[in-house]
RNA sequence: GCCCCCAUCGUCUAGAGGCCUAGGACACCGGCUUUUCACGCCGGCGACGCGGGUUCGAUUCCCGCUGGGGGCACCA
């Protein structure tokens, strides 16, 4: 049976590059009826950050990334922390060491630094030089009684390896490309290395997909499972995801983190059926798909080779789709998510509102939209700034015409019926017997009622206020916005 | 510098020798709709990087160039 992974390193959030790999290795696991676990690799005691865990763990939920075994999950080949597992990884050293397939070294990256330079100098490639003899145990021992950094390398049999991949074919890396690669860091930690290829070997990991970036690398795992009697496992490296202007994205642009959509208005279905589209399409010309639909038409021979731009404008639009596609239960809860995340003058608890919100705003692309056009009802009566250019556009360029019409609409409204069927049978009414069109009729109410252009239809608008809030509000606009 | 990978509209892509007058989506431009914004609808602009081969025929195959990206850590 298939077994896939992802495999974060808590050192920041996640971003849309890690969650198309994982969202990847998803499809693949579901789409062969196999298994997808997490696993976190904090084998970095320097950049490591606790909290980044559960904020990964809480990106992927909220994504819809769902993983069979793993961390807050569990599974029988646990604990899934490599901080958890340092045993596990001594043991292993200990037979390689024992078998004659690695040894130690003392240098400091100091040393490490110059001979870098030198070989950079003499124009060569740096390689480590193997030492011979190979140091002992007590060479080992002594070096650590001096105070020397004491790392573990791997004693490479220094021979062409060649795996195939998925995404981008027969890999060949020349002996003479590869070196003897610390497998234990200073301290006793393992590398990513060892602990990746151990870890995958004993959880049961058949199929590994990553970033490209690992392409260049993998001869190591290829090496290091034929070193410890691993089998090996099939390979789909992705294509990178580059921002707008052609740059690998990297953890410090916080824009392109999964949180950052979440917190911006985004629906992670839209988030998830977009970032599949980076360098993999079903074929035809199908591209609206839900997790399921993915399942079913994944494959990784159809992922592409060439990089990704992060096209944020599309991703909008998805969004703008998915949320005219989403059902009104689906955006209440969505927006309540969204406004938990987000200091708003929006009553987050209060269901009906909200319900009445997502009614009220059709045609919406994020949920920021509807701060953007419904926070002022929520502000204070005499808490909200009139708008010049919007007082000047509809209210007074029209020398007084606008605020006469304005003066009526208040009497009108004073006497009307204050649901949607009263509203609209009022002003229909009063435009009628007046000779206005709507327009000349719901833009200066608009203008008084939010102290700008946009709102929502004018009769929404008035309905979440309520009777006495408008008319407050268009008496503070005729005593206050037009004097000034 | 060395090694590796990649290359179709601005962007994501379809295309696996004739189906291509190169298709779709986003963006952009124009128009329509309209009580504002947004949504929606209709139309338009727009690409096979360059040079050699192979072939009756290349976007599709091969080579070179150019361009872009990645790797060369006691980071993953």
């Amino acid at each position: 049976m298939i077994k896939t992974r992802f495999a974060p390193s808590p050192t920041g959030y996640l971003h849309v590059g890690g969650a198309r790999t994982a969202l990847f290795s998803l499809l693949q696991a579901r789409k062969q009826g196999g298994k997808f676990l997490l696993r976190i690799e904090d084998t970095d005691v320097e950049r490591h950050q606790e909290e980044a865990v559960q904020r990964i763990v809480d990106a992927l939920r909220w994504l819809g990334i769902e993983w069979d075994e793993g961390v807050d999950v569990g599974g029988e080949a646990g604990p899934y922390r490599q901080s958890q597992r340092l045993e596990i990884y001594r043991e292993h050293v200990e037979k390689l060491l024992a078998g004659g397939k690695a040894y130690y070294a003392f240098d400091t990256v100091e040393e490490l630094d110059a001979m870098r330079k030198q070989a950079e100098a003499e124009k060569r490639n740096f390689r480590y030089p193997r030492p011979s003899p190979l140091p002992s145990e007590q060479d080992a021992q002594q070096a650590r009684e001096q105070g020397r950094p004491v790392v573990v390398r791997f004693l490479n049999p220094m021979r062409d390896v060649v795996f195939d991949d998925d995404v981008f074919g027969r890999i060949v890396t020349p002996a003479a490309e590869q070196d003897d690669f610390v497998i234990v860091k200073h301290g006793g930690y393992p590398t990513y290395h060892l602990a990746n290829v151990i870890d995958d070997a004993l959880m049961g990991v058949t199929y590994i997909m990553r970033g490209q970036e690992f392409l260049g690398q993998t001869w190591r795992h290829v090496l290091l499972r034929e070193a410890m009697d691993f089998a090996e496992p099939g390979y789909g490296h992705l294509p990178l995801i580059l921002d707008m202007q052609g740059r690998k994205l990297s953890k410090r642009d916080g824009d392109v983190e999964v949180d950052a959509f979440r917190r911006s208005g985004y629906l992670p279905e839209a988030l998830v059926n977009f970032i599949a589209l980076l360098g993999w399409n079903p074929g035809e010309d199908r591209e609206k798909m839900t997790l399921d639909e993915m399942v079913e038409l994944f494959s990784p021979q159809r992922i592409n080779k060439a990089n990704a731009k992060f096209d944020r404008q599309k991703l909008l639009a998805f969004n703008t789709d998915a949320i005219a596609a989403a059902s009104e239960d689906r955006l209440v809860a969505a927006l309540t998510d969204f406004l938990s995340l987000n200091d708003t003058a929006i009553p987050a608890g209060d269901e009906a509102v909200l319900r009445h919100l997502v009614q009220a705003n059709k045609g919406i692309r994020t949920f920021e939209d509807v701060v953007a056009k419904c926070e002022v009802l929520f502000k204070a009566d005499d808490g909200y700034e009139f708008d010049p250019e919007a007082v000047k556009k509809v209210l007074t360029r029209n020398e007084k015409a606008s605020l006469a019409v304005l003066h009526q609409v208040r009497t009108m409204l004073a006497n009307a019926d204050w649901t949607g069927e009263g509203l609209e049978k009022a002003f229909t009414e009063f435009c009628e017997s007046k000779g206005l069109g709507m327009g000349k009729v719901a833009q200066p109410v608009r203008v008084a009622v939010t102290g700008t252009t946009v709102s929502p239809a004018i009769y929404d608008t008035l309905l979440i206020l309520g009777k006495d809030r408008t008319l407050a509000r268009i008496d503070r606009c005729l005593r206050v916005a037009v004097t000034d």
